[in-house]
DNA sequence: AAGGGGTGCAACCGCTGCGGG
DNA sequence: TCCCGCAGCGGTTGCACCCCT
């Protein structure tokens, strides 16, 4: 049958159809939208609910021509719908195998694992759930946030794995593989940042750098696991745009117990965290009222009420509480990444996954800053930034360490039973000794640049390398790492760093507890430091430019700025 | 019985990337 | 290179149904 036959064929008897299409469906005419502008037949199209007429024009259609083309459908057909409204209720409807019904507990455990790995990304969703649509699974989704808002209950159990931080790499608009959902979602990020994240950084004035989906890497090392955790605790959740129907929701990232089981970790976090009867200024989940001790993960908060040592005076409101936020999208912008975690990741407790009581999210209360000066202006020096963020991590130290004690830059700083002689400033800072330089790169790792399923060997650090200069700088005289040994190096690495220097980046991870310097495995590389815009863009682009740079780390990082925003459109 | 609110599903809308002209 | 149409995705809305008062 050519295909003009079929037409005049179908033409001859969907008209028939059509007209019953509408006497059937005398309401269709309040249907009739502006939707679709193409039009077939000389009349508009319709709108709402398919009838079964309107399925069978449909399902005939399909199989007489395939998927696809769902245009043409109004053409070979009477079918007064778009191409686009075909498409969908073929997709959500009408095509074989699909799976109809509540979800199994299977299913929906599955979804909620996916969701904390992918976000929402509900088409690659669907693709793991078979029978079961993009669709099916967005409004399942919805629907249990808002449950679970209701219930007052955290959007993920419990042993669901959320250790990565998400809305991740797909916020990066400048990669070749960037999808316009990703810059929509990457404005949305931007967006919240001016909103709600406002409210935590209201005072601070500056960029943070966030590194992102880390969870592959905390499978292989418990250093970025933990930092990770460190960055959930300081970082502000975002994601998409938020739904007026159902109100946005900020799932915790928490760091699970397995997480922060590591050993001889770098900065022992593990002991922090799981000690706040030792840290009356840490707060753990399991402080929570409504939560007790129904969950080993910690959340450290910083203190916003925290004497700061060095004078300082907070300005900025404490924010306690629970807020809700935006939903994330934690994503993998790849199959692979899902494939990849769907094999480590091990199954939850059947039992009460999607039930059971757990954590919830407080509210980490802003950190606090004594110069305001120095964050005043998105021009403001990267090496001010860190300098300042020195000065903000030794003021957390108190927060979660009890043995803490960093007043100044002559002074021994107490690291997991270790001490490090803070020897020098950075950043100009000629004059005033930095108070605890060191603690700049505390907790911070390196750029990654292996293949993800590459078998992580040591190799030897590229001493030209920005980020290994960096490295080098956190070495003390005794070979340990956490001190800035001297300022012109950090300044040179910083120069470098910033400024476009590519090549393999092997950086290695010092041990606050004594442990001799290392190399990490290549897919932990993290340097967190808070940027503004524009470093961070720089640094962004440098790592996007540099050869078999980890693509999933780099892409990951997202700007969050409380007034540069409009400067983070790019 | 009526109506108001909640719920869940279906469909629409807006945006983007991609490919072809 | 630009424009246009198509396909796909994710957010949002419409609406029928249900439950409670």
């Amino acid at each position: 049958m050519t295909q003009m036959s079929y037409t005049m064929v179908t033409d001859e008897s969907d008209d028939a159809m059509y007209s019953s299409i509408y006497n059937e469906s005398p309401s269709a005419a309040d249907n009739i939208g502006s939707g679709c502008t193409s039009r077939g037949k000389g009349s508009v199209l319709k709108k709402g609910p398919w009838t079964s007429t309107e399925d069978g024009i449909l399902i005939d259609y399909v199989k007489r021509h395939g998927e696809g083309n769902w245009n043409t459908v109004q053409k070979h057909t009477s079918l007064a719908r778009c191409g686009k409204s075909c498409r969908l209720r073929w997709a959500n409807h009408l095509r074989p195998n699909l799976k109809k019904g509540a979800f199994s507990k299977e299913e929906e455990q599955l979804i909620v694992e996916m969701h904390a790995r992918m976000g929402n990304k509900w088409a690659q969703m669907a693709e793991h759930l078979p029978g079961r649509t993009d669709n099916e699974i967005k409004n399942y989704w919805n629907t249990r946030i808002k449950r679970r808002q209701r219930a007052g209950l955290p959007l993920y159990p419990p042993g669901t794995h959320v250790e990565d931080l998400h809305w991740s790499q797909e916020y990066h608009p400048s990669t070749s593989n960037v999808t316009g959902v990703d810059r929509r979602r990457h404005q949305d990020i931007l967006q919240l940042a001016n909103s709600k994240a406002n409210v935590l950084f209201d005072d601070l004035n500056f960029a943070n750098v966030l590194f992102e989906d880390l969870n592959f890497a905390t499978s292989l090392l418990p250093v970025a696991s933990h930092i990770s955790d460190m960055f959930s605790c300081n970082m502000l959740g975002t994601g998409a745009s938020s739904s007026s129907r159902y109100e946005s929701y900020t799932p915790p990232i928490l760091p699970s117990p397995k997480q922060l089981g590591g050993s001889g970790s770098l900065f022992n976090i593990r002991q922090e965290f799981q000690s706040p009867q030792k840290n009356p200024r840490s707060c753990s989940i399991s402080d929570h009222p409504m939560y007790g001790n129904h969950h080993q993960s910690d959340v450290m908060i910083q203190d916003s009420h925290h004497t700061f040592t060095d004078g300082m005076v907070p300005t900025s409101k404490p924010l306690f509480g629970a807020v809700k936020l935006e939903l994330p999208s934690f994503q993998y912008s790849e199959a692979s990444g899902f494939d990849q975690w769907k094999t480590t990741t091990p199954s939850p407790p059947q039992s009460d996954l999607l039930d059971s009581v757990d954590t919830y999210i407080q509210s980490p209360p802003p950190l606090e800053i004594d110069e305001p000066d120095c964050f005043s202006s998105c021009d403001t020096g990267l090496l001010d930034m860190l300098l300042h963020e020195a000065k903000i991590k030794a003021s957390a130290k108190h927060s979660f360490s009890s043995t803490a004690c960093i007043t100044d830059g002559t002074q021994d700083v107490p690291r997991g039973g270790e001490t490090h002689n803070i020897t020098s400033g950075a950043g100009g800072n000629s004059s005033g000794e930095i108070k605890s330089p060191s603690l700049i790169f505390e907790a911070f790792a390196v750029v990654k640049t292996e293949e993800l399923d590459q078998v992580w060997e040591p190799k030897r650090a590229d001493v030209v390398r920005p980020d290994v200069l960096l490295a080098s700088s956190w070495q003390d005289q005794q070979g340990r790492f956490g001190i800035v040994r001297d300022s012109s190096s950090l300044s040179d690495a910083l120069a470098l760093l910033l400024g476009g220097v590519s090549g393999n980046s092997y950086l290695t991870v010092g041990s606050s507890s004594g442990e001799a310097p290392r190399l990490v495995p290549p897919l932990v590389e993290i340097l967190r430091a808070p940027l503004l815009w524009r470093e961070g863009r720089r640094l962004k682009q440098w790592l996007s430019s540099s050869p078999g740079t980890n693509q999933m780390l780099w892409q990951n990082l997202v700007f969050v700025s409380s007034d540069c925003s409009e400067k983070l459109r790019y």
